[in-house]
DNA sequence: TAGTCGTGGGC
DNA sequence: TGCCCAAGACT
């Protein structure tokens, strides 16, 4: 209750602010100051779509060429509706948060049949679609469709939270629904699209995370914090805990022939549909680990393998646990049978696999292994 | 609500 | 080096 009475009077500050002279203030350096990112060519409701999807928790110069990649094979609606998961993953390969790439496939198909291939430009109907939350789901209707949405990511709440001193903990999910009431007291009806822009852009480029450049700043004469001198104490952002290890064997197979043995990760949890080396979690650290390798694969792929020297090590970090990888090669001696989710490949077929980084990793100490 | 879900860059 | 971060969504 003391709780809501403190945001209230936080947002109340939004009463001292001119905010006609603050959307003037900030759109206009926006129009200034700019970058230029190829989905900023036009506002194909398809494209701003995709674009949004790839830089969820991603550095824009790590999604621009992805950017160009994607568009480039699935230029609209249509194509990316009749394309195969696997094309669809594979261009989707080493960009992370792989759920994002189906999710984006299963919503535009939604969109072919249930809205005659045109992006929804309603808040309930465009929510409504697989992997589009209330961030994504703002941000393509004002950028798009001109529609006075807030979108609220990352960027919004940090800037918002010095420019209205809000001391409300970013960390929590709560938390965004005060900057969205905030965002529509604020918003440009006139201008929402660069509105909103706008604020993510002087989020990544003024007001950053760690000593913003609050002398470049076009609307200091706005900012609470500058003035108070609190700049470097907010956002409020609570820390997230330490993760968990998990011991990983894997191994590179080859039959006579030298193909490769593959296989596809189940279709949910971590790095959902994509192909690896066959591995297993190490769960009895004082057991031979590459018997236990031996075993788990001849008991799950019904095959006879041999394991020999040992290829690299291996640590990769994820988000929430790391991977130790203790990697090997060998032979398969003896398959049964390949199926959807095991293959035999040749190096060149195996190009058109999405494998995780991790296991990128692995194939790259097989190779130099092999130049030995 | 808190955990899951990737990766690479920056300090 | 280890940690935090970067235009979040889902369960």
């Amino acid at each position: 209750m003391e709780e809501q009475i403190l945001i209230n009077n936080e947002i109340s500050q939004l009463n001292k602010i001119d905010a006609a002279k603050f959307q003037q203030d900030l759109i206009g350096w926006f129009e200034a100051e700019q970058r230029d990112l190829p989905w900023r060519k036009d506002q194909d409701p398809y494209k701003v779509w995709v674009s949004e999807i790839m830089l969820q928790q991603t550095r824009v110069d790590t999604v621009i060429p992805y950017f160009h990649n994607f568009i480039e094979q699935f230029p609209t609606i249509e194509a990316l509706s009749n394309a195969d998961e696997e094309k669809v993953l594979k261009a989707w390969e080493g960009l992370g948060y792989y759920s994002r790439a189906r999710n984006l496939q299963s919503a535009v198909r939604e969109v072919h049949e249930k809205y005659d291939g045109k992006v929804p430009n309603d808040p309930k109907e465009i929510s409504s679609l697989k992997g589009v939350g209330p961030y994504t789901a703002g941000a393509i209707l004002s950028i798009a469709y001109g529609i006075p949405e807030p979108a609220v990511d990352g960027n919004v709440m940090r800037v918002l939270s010095r420019i209205l001193s809000i001391w409300e903990d970013i960390a929590k999910a709560s938390s965004r629904k005060v900057f969205e009431e905030a965002v529509r007291k604020l918003i440009s009806h006139s201008n929402p699209s660069f509105f909103n822009q706008a604020l993510m852009e002087l989020g990544a480029l003024i007001c950053t995370p760690t000593s913003p450049s609050c002398l470049l700043c076009p609307v200091r004469e706005h900012c609470h914090a500058f003035h108070e001198g609190t700049e470097k104490d907010l956002p409020i952002k609570t820390k997230t805990k330490k993760h968990r290890h998990v011991q990983i064997v894997a191994a590179v197979l080859r039959n006579n022939e030298g193909k490769f043995l593959i296989h596809k990760r189940p279709s949910k949890g971590l790095l959902a549909n994509l192909w690896e080396f066959p591995n297993v979690e190490v769960l009895l650290p004082h057991i031979n680990e590459k018997e236990q390798l031996k075993d788990a694969v001849k008991e799950l792929f019904k095959t006879d393998i041999e394991i020999d020297e040992m290829i690299g090590q291996i640590e990769h970090v994820f988000s929430h646990l790391t991977w130790n990888i203790n990697a090997y090669k060998g032979q398969v001696h003896f398959m049964e049978k390949e199926a959807e989710d095991l293959r035999l490949v040749t190096a060149e077929e195996m190009k058109e696999f999405s494998f995780s980084v991790s296991h990128q990793k692995i194939l790259q100490q097989f190779i130099e292994s092999e130049e030995e």
